[in-house]
DNA sequence: CTGAAAGCGCTAACAG
DNA sequence: CTGTTAGCGCTTTCAG
């Protein structure tokens, strides 16, 4: 690798004004243009590239940020963590900056990708944390770093660390509204039996109040979980009985699309007599016959105000909380 | 952020003292115990944690790799980006390095991501590359990085640069062997009407003459690319006629997923009467119902050989190219 | 057993 | 207009 004095030696100058030069720090001076053409052309022949090491070493900043990301973020292959990911480049590519990711999920792990990050590589870290994971122990590590943290969660997990959040009260009644406006009048909450699913169950019961419409105990069928596999035994026998519900919440996508497979293979047309609203819209929602109307977590929107939250962190700005609300996606499995 | 000298200060000794006892570099002397713990109890108190910046710059070692990936890699939502990502990450974090991460896609984005690589983040390259892409351009590039390169392609891009390969020729004849040995007898193959399509139609069109067979003309289907609507039309004439196939070959899941769902639609049954086997093994073979048989291309054991690969040119020794071959995931969509 | 000194490659005063 | 100097924080000889 050709370094500034390489080329300084070669030009006959020395190193602070090839450095001066280059990086057009010239203050209110400047150099002879034979000069800077010299060095130009030098620096140019001779492939010289600034060692971005040495120059983070002495100026403190890295033109970098770390990314902390759940292993399995979102349920598999929701593309949850792909959208993430490229967004969070994007965005960073636009900036300028550099990328580095670790993921983790216990508090261990964190410490590791803590120890990695803080030292010296990274200008600061978004966090992207999981209901799954133990918040209060990783909040109180991500407070203890000494570069600036934006986390990416539901809700803050700390007053300190400015947080991009999403409500899953809000998801829960952004699917009911969506239902509800399609023309469904008695829609079913399909309950994956965890925290997320008991706030995004009172959002959805909320949103159907609002309307005049109570939500029915038999209408929120239990399935212990995100297991596709789940849903078509419980879904069978609720159609061995007569139907008295005209709509599917799901909280995901392949629950949605498990329910679409069995309704349609028993020769119950989609969306014209069951309505149905995935989770996620991940890229599953656009391979199926009719393909899934869905509720939007707005990950990569979110990835990309974490980004520039974070910025401003960096840049010294005192930033707060911000909620995004999540969106319905409009596709076949819902009436228009 | 405490120092070397903030700790050395403190306990009153040098610190390259410090240094040598915190890394365990004491060489065939060694310091008095007690100073021993004193230097460990006082930089634990006072939170010290080595800034990696200032120590690559004298060491030349980064402990970190640059990953370049291509934007939209793979079929998007074949989420072969998330499992390309999450191998790497999990291999390098168990070698205790870390991950920079860069997208690109065209020789201009290539050249700026190799900016910055180059100068002094990183200990190596792992490029991944695409058929859409303009491969001699982006080869010449790489070939000029004073950095280690490995690539991720189907083939060799320049003898200089060690590839993990697949080749396309493999995952046709692996469609064709899994379809022969399941009992179909006259598989079609969907032609994606691309490079790619071209070498797997030669691998299908080999295996099935090494069984005696032919692929006649009418068994080949030209679709123009992979999007999944431009199936079922195809699919449906082909109905009308009497079939006089058996299997059907797709070059994505989501296309023979598009193939699964038309034809349980029109009342064929799968495996049964129609064998299907998709190609990458994505998240969505899991989902369907029945599941999708897909033929794999190994996309996380490629990566993972790609870091090690990559570790052992950076650490001088001299490598070659590797050819992975594919493998059949059966599923569902296959009779056993 | 411990410390002083040199230097990784670069930048930012400060002098000329 | 250009060069000298002094570090950024760490490691590594080389002397004591």
């Amino acid at each position: 690798m050709t370094s500034l004095s390489d080329v300084a030696r070669e030009v006959g100058c020395s190193a602070s004004l090839v450095s001066k030069v280059l990086r057009g720090r010239m203050g209110k001076s400047s150099a002879r243009p034979e000069m800077v053409r010299k060095i130009l052309e030098t620096a140019h022949r001779l492939g010289y590239t600034p060692n971005a090491t040495a120059r983070a070493l002495v100026r403190g900043r890295h033109n970098a940020i770390a990314v902390f990301l759940p292993r399995w973020h979102g349920q598999p292959g929701s593309g949850l963590d792909a959208a993430v990911i490229s967004a969070i480049a994007e965005e960073l590519t636009a900036l300028g900056q550099r990328l580095m990711l670790q993921f983790f999920l216990t508090p261990d792990e964190l410490a590791d990708a803590l120890a990695n990050a803080n030292p010296g590589t990274v200008d600061g870290i978004l966090a992207v944390l999981q209901q799954t994971q133990d918040i209060p122990n990783l909040a109180r590590q991500l407070e203890a770093s000494p570069l600036p943290v934006v986390t990416l969660y539901d809700e803050p997990v700390s007053a300190r660390l400015p947080n991009i959040g999403l409500d899953q009260h809000d998801v829960g009644s952004c699917a009911a509204h969506a239902l509800l406006a399609a023309g469904c009048t008695a829609p079913v909450f399909l309950d994956s039996s965890d925290a997320i699913s008991q706030r995004r169950l009172s959002g959805f019961r909320d949103a159907l109040a609002e309307s005049g419409r109570t939500l029915r105990p038999e209408h929120i069928w239990s399935l212990g979980g995100y297991d596709p596999a789940a849903l078509p035994p419980r879904l069978l026998r609720a159609l061995d009985a007569q139907p008295d519900w005209d709509g599917l919440a799901a909280p995901s996508d392949p629950l949605a699309f498990s329910a679409l497979q069995t309704l349609r293979e028993r020769g119950i047309r989609v969306p014209e007599q069951i309505q149905i609203v995935g989770t996620d819209d991940g890229p599953l929602c656009g391979y199926t016959q009719p393909m899934l109307s869905s509720v939007s977590g707005q990950d990569a929107a979110r990835s990309r105000l974490g980004i520039q939250t974070l910025q401003r962190l960096i840049a010294g700005e005192s930033v707060g909380h911000t909620r995004l609300t999540p969106q319905f996606i409009a596709r076949g499995t819902t009436r228009t």
